[in-house]
DNA sequence: ATCTATGTTCGACGAACATCGAATGAAAGA
DNA sequence: TCTTTCATTCGATGTTCGTCGAACATAGAT
């Protein structure tokens, strides 16, 4: 069973983590991975073409942001303990803060 | 005197300001305000001309991270309070981490 | 009024990115 | 073995980004 690549912990950039989340999409993924944890990659609801999905998560994986995990045919994603370690408390001071559209939708009038 | 226009908080975006931190140079500019307070824009040490600079500092503001004041002919950029009100201690979380080139060098034996 | 110093904007360029459909790969089941 | 299923990779396309030099704008100095 092949499994993919990883960056090791000391090749995890600063940059390139906060360049993996500043895609609204991205960020989706790892907000739902921190509330839900693991997950099969097939689970997210975003309306994207699945090559497109792949390579979203293939950025956030060499970021260092989250690991795969491929059991038979299926493959399984989730936070990676590593960024933990490498950037302590980054991920959750980011998660903390809510997209704008749902910000937008919570404060804007319904009407 | 013309200043610069700069979003109101509302406006502010999580994934703006993550893309806006995304970038070295930017995330060296940032570094620098929130170590020695307002600058004047030509005080950076970058080897950038001068309108990659001026460039990075527009993104830098568009995404509320900093703000511009101009004074004369001159120009100087702070980091924003506004920000902090919007993303409370999320900058800080971000500047506690070194950029990978410094931490590269900390980390590696000098031979 | 003209010059000078300082910054911003414009136009252009190559590089990188987001997206898709099609092709490929890998593993389980018939 | 053949098929099916699930995910990754490839090739293509249009967009965005970082960078530069040149042109422009503004304010102070001569």
């Amino acid at each position: 069973m092949k499994q993919l690549e990883h960056p090791c912990q000391e090749a995890l950039t600063l940059t390139a983590v906060l360049a993996a989340l500043s895609d609204s999409v991205r960020l989706d993924i790892v907000r739902e991975l921190a509330e839900c944890g693991e997950r099969g990659s097939s689970a997210f609801d975003c309306d994207i073409a699945n090559s497109t999905l792949s390579h979203h998560l293939k950025v956030l994986r060499l970021a260092g942001v989250i690991q795969h995990r491929k059991e038979g045919t299926r493959c399984f994603v989730s936070l990676r303990p590593c960024m933990e370690r490498a950037f302590p408390g980054l991920l959750a001071s980011v998660l903390r803060f809510h997209p704008a559209d749902v910000r937008a939708e919570a404060e804007a009038p319904t009407a």
